[in-house]
RNA sequence: GGGCGCGUAGCUCAGCGGGAGAGCAUCCGCCUUACAAGCGGAGGGUCGCAGGUUCGAACCCUGCCGCGCCCACCA
């Protein structure tokens, strides 16, 4: 016998699964063979998944670990289904996140920072950080099973997609889609550049809020504030213009404490009178409110506070850090005797750096935004009118809120890694905007704009850059639109949105995926998000290790119920490493058997009614774990096959199977082939999810390539038999109530009782008598056979001998038991029954089946009384 | 402050108008010749609370209580 290096004998199949060996070589095997790449000119319909390209800094994490198996499940059964099945992988560059990695390393290794090194050097060191550290995750996603093409891999700051940023920044540029402007902007004064408002998160902290009076006697007004160190940039007190509180003092000015400025008392309706005294201090430099008053009565603004949150307002205070000002300014207001109230802890929201979770301070900056409005209200348009879909739909909600209330985008930082924005500024003061194939400026005094792009300004041209674009090559134009989008619905609006904005836009209206599918995220047993300091986190590379990437990748898309975030816990994991380990011992136990795909599966007319009921569940299964695929039903579909596979294949097929085969003969040759059957279309439903250990078996179950090509199962409604169903139903039923009667008396498990088997005619039934007897190990029934304990299982009688071994005492709870919720039964039936408005007005397939279960209860109650009453004579 | 979602067995979750379910955990019995990462059996829930709609409610409606998340320029 030959065994090629792919496949194993049974023989050679060890008892257990050891899945570090097989995934490691099956993978290699995959990607050797080809199986990962995809052909543009190819005539086979197009399925395409972009990545959601992670940071070149990560590592993999569960909320990786989660997306990827859920796009890899899709695209491996659209591959097997024929489609030409992209799924496009890449690394996002990160701008903030990198820098700051690099500029620590810089700082441990040469105690330099980066302005020592200079612009130009720093973004060569960066790149160099990249060659050697960078894409730790790409080799953690080979260890995942990731079927990515990797001849395709792209990075958003390769030549080509940096063509595609500038190409577009200038079609929106000349479009008046991106301006500059000076704003109140989010500024983090740790990593020193400007914020969009999405990457500001804001938690409750505890401030303080003091009222201090600004002027004296009756000109005074009190105002109250959060951020006393910034009043030396006040220009302005506001009040309510209704407020007659302060009526007299409209238009009036007072004096500044501190700095002898005399600032004006203004109306405006932002104001809110019932809060603290009514009057606000305004100042335009510092808040986004008080700019926007400023704007509106013309005050000046005055910036006292430098890039670090450091004070730079002449006087006693400057200097002082913005935390440490606070305490210094209202000391020495009080020192004046200027604090009429201070609450303190005071707790208020605060923005926080999404990086760094510094506290991000309002500044007044010039920087670049886009225009949203008109692209926002296209993303909108194309869910609204369904050319895209959010699964789950609750979500399209969140989406909609965000679309229609959006601000403009803040897009400029103050980074030196990243797209660099192709502005160039000249001596005379012009601006031009440098497209991709446009020459840069020459000349004296002609200088670039030193910001570069917010990191998600490339990622939002994801969907079409890494296919090609601004040129028109093949890839885009099998690819595009891709087929799904697959992300947590954390990142709905970092990313999900400004796709949508910038394909349409860029591809002249059509949207970027047709479908959205958006999974929760990954949380601890209990339910609680991880995080270093819970020490709950859970590492998908530790998984892996232990349990094997198909059980970490199986945990996971069982979780996934759509948009719930999912709990996961080691013990899940053992299940899953444990199912992984049943599917190996099932096809072990059906290669020792000699269970076979060869040669037809024979017509249903020449299978026993076992091999009918069988093949009948799993085109069931089938069925609907292709349904619940194509609902991204993760979870379900999942458990669904969880399910087949144990319960009717191992627990009762397998063991159904046993005699049958042990027996020989044509009934045995069925039995093998349809095993075979079984098992080959199981491990091709299994194979998108859990890909190592189906591939292996598979492999050496049928001997074929691989399952990675072999053909999605499709229905064959002509192997669903619910006669078969009903018939083995009843089988199973006579099986559970006689163990369970075993087990509840005691019986010894290998302890063969003899009984006689009482069958009703014409039910078919009567033929598995000896399956029935070997699977509950009864013994013939031989002289003095004398039957002390009977069971009716639809209508067929079991008549025990038990004498010496049962419990009259257990036998009668357990009857009394079983009679008690028999007349539950009946009561709440008839009671239905008796109900005229039920039987007027519920649907008569329902008061038939109520029928049903009231004659069922009856003629339980009648058996069970029969039993009690031949027990009653007894011990 | 606004919005969304959730409270079902010890834990995590399905079910979302007609017989309360799963996995894990628990208890009892088993090395039954594929698998002890296994096999057989069992216990366990007035489906958050209170009203309402309905012949019928875990499921629909209202209110309340308790959680969680997102958004937000009330100093």
């Amino acid at each position: 016998m030959t065994v090629t290096p792919q496949t194993r004998t049974a023989t050679e199949l060890p008892a257990q699964y050891q899945p570090g060996e097989v995934e490691t070589r099956r993978y290699e095997r995959w990607v050797a063979d080809g199986y990962f790449g995809v052909d543009p000119g190819s005539d086979h319909p197009a399925y395409s998944i972009v990545i959601p390209p992670p940071n070149v800094t990560g590592s993999l994490h569960m909320g990786h670990a989660v997306d990827h198996t859920l796009q890899d499940s899709l695209i491996r059964r659209r591959r097997m289904q024929g489609y030409e099945a992209l799924w496009m992988p890449g690394m996002d560059h990160a701008g903030i996140a990198t820098q700051n990695v690099v500029e620590r390393q810089i700082a441990e290794q040469d105690g330099k920072s980066r302005h020592d090194l200079g612009r130009e050097a720093f973004v060569k060191r960066v790149w160099q950080w990249k060659e050697e550290y960078g894409g730790r995750i790409l080799g953690q996603m080979r260890r995942l099973g990731d079927s990515v093409d990797w001849s395709r891999q792209r990075f958003t700051m390769d030549a080509g997609l940096s063509r595609a940023v500038v190409t577009i920044f200038k079609r929106l540029y000349d479009d008046g889609l991106i301006y500059r402007a000076e704003r109140i902007i989010n500024w983090c004064p740790r990593c020193l550049t400007a914020l969009s408002d999405i990457e500001v998160e804001h938690a409750d902290d505890d401030g303080e809020l003091v009222s201090i009076r600004y002027g004296e006697g009756d000109a005074a007004i009190v105002v109250a504030t959060t951020r006393a160190e910034t009043m030396l940039g006040d220009t302005a007190v506001a009040v309510h213009p209704d407020d007659e509180r302060y009526a007299h003092l409209v238009g009036k000015d007072v004096e500044l404490p501190f700095t002898g400025r005399r600032i004006p008392i203004v109306p405006d309706t932002h104001v809110d009178p019932s809060f603290g005294t009514g009057a606000v201090k305004v100042t335009p430099a510092h808040d986004p409110n008080d700019f926007e008053i400023g704007q509106r009565h013309d005050l000046p603004s005055i910036t006292v506070l430098d890039e670090h949150g450091v004070v730079t307002a002449h006087g006693p205070f400057q200097g002082l850090d913005r935390f440490e000002a606070r305490p210094a300014i209202v000391a020495a207001l009080r020192e004046q005797g200027r604090i009429v109230a201070e609450k303190r802890p005071y707790v208020h929201a605060v923005g926080h750096c999404s990086r760094c979770n510094t506290t991000v301070e309002p500044r007044l900056s010039k920087q670049w935004f886009v225009k949203v409005e008109p692209l926002a209200r296209a993303a909108g348009d194309a869910v609204r009118d369904g050319r895209v879909t959010i699964h789950p739909p609750e979500q399209e909600k969140r989406y909609f809120a965000w679309v229609d209330n959006m601000h403009d985008w803040c897009i400029s930082r103050q980074l030196w890694w990243g797209h660099r924005i192709p502005i160039w500024y000249g001596p005379d003061g012009s601006t031009v905007c440098v497209g991709p194939d446009d020459e840069a400026p020459t000349g004296e005094g002609w200088t670039q704009d030193s910001d570069v792009l917010d990191t998600w300004f490339s990622s939002a041209l994801w969907p079409f850059s890494t296919l090609g674009w601004p040129e028109r090559t093949p890839e885009l134009a099998k690819f595009y639109p891709t087929s799904v989008l697959v992300t947590g619905y954390d990142i709905l609006f970092f990313w999900v949105v400004r796709m949508m904005m910038f394909g349409l836009y860029a591809m002249d209206g059509v949207q970027p995926f047709q479908q959205v599918v958006l999974h929760g995220l990954v949380r601890d047993q209990f339910g609680k998000k991880m995080s270093k300091s819970r020490g709950n986190v859970v590492d998908p590379l530790d998984w892996m290790d232990r349990f094997g990437a198909d059980a970490t990748r199986f945990t996971l898309a069982r979780g996934a119920n759509p948009g719930s975030d999912l709990a996961v816990s080691e013990e899940w994991a053992q299940g899953s490493r444990n199912f992984c380990n049943k599917l190996w011992n099932a096809t072990r136990f059906a290669l020792l058997n000699g269970a076979t795909v060869a040669g037809p599966l024979p017509p249903a007319g020449e299978l026993s009614a076992v091999d009918r009921w069988v093949l009948s569940r799993l085109h069931r299964t089938v069925a609907d774990v292709d349904r619940l695929f194509e609902e991204y039903e993760f979870a379900k579909a999942c458990d669904t096959l969880y399910h087949f596979a144990w319960d009717d294949v191992c627990d009762w097929y397998l063991e159904l199977s046993k005699p049958v085969l042990t027996a020989g003969g044509a009934a045995a040759d069925a039995s093998r082939r349809v095993l075979g059957e079984v098992l080959d279309v199981l491990l091709r439903l299994l194979h998108p999810v859990i890909p190592f250990v189906t591939d292996e078996l598979w492999t050496a179950l049928t001997g074929g390539e691989s399952v990675m090509v072999a053909a999605w199962p499709t229905v064959d409604n002509t192997r669903l038999d619910a006669a078969a169903e009903a018939e083995i139903a009843v089988l199973q039923r006579i099986v559970t109530e006689v163990r369970r009667f075993r087990s509840d008396q005691g019986l010894k498990p290998g302890q063969r009782v003899a009984t006689r088997l009482a069958f009703p005619t014409g039910t078919g039934i009567e033929g598995h008598e000896p399956l029935i007897r070997s699977l509950v190990r009864l013994g013939e029934p031989a002289d003095g056979f004398e039957p002390t304990a009977s069971l009716t299982v639809a209508d067929v009688e079991v008549a025990l001998d038990t004498r010496g071994s049962i419990d009259v005492a257990a036998e009668r709870a357990r009857l009394e038991k079983d009679l008690a919720a028999a007349s539950k039964e009946r009561a709440g039936c008839a009671a239905k029954l008796g109900n005229e408005a039920f039987l007027a007005k519920a649907p008569e397939q329902v008061v038939a089946k109520i029928r049903g279960r009231l004659a069922a209860a009856e003629g339980e109650i009648a058996r069970l009384t029969d039993a009690l009453a031949g027990l009653a004579g007894r011990g």
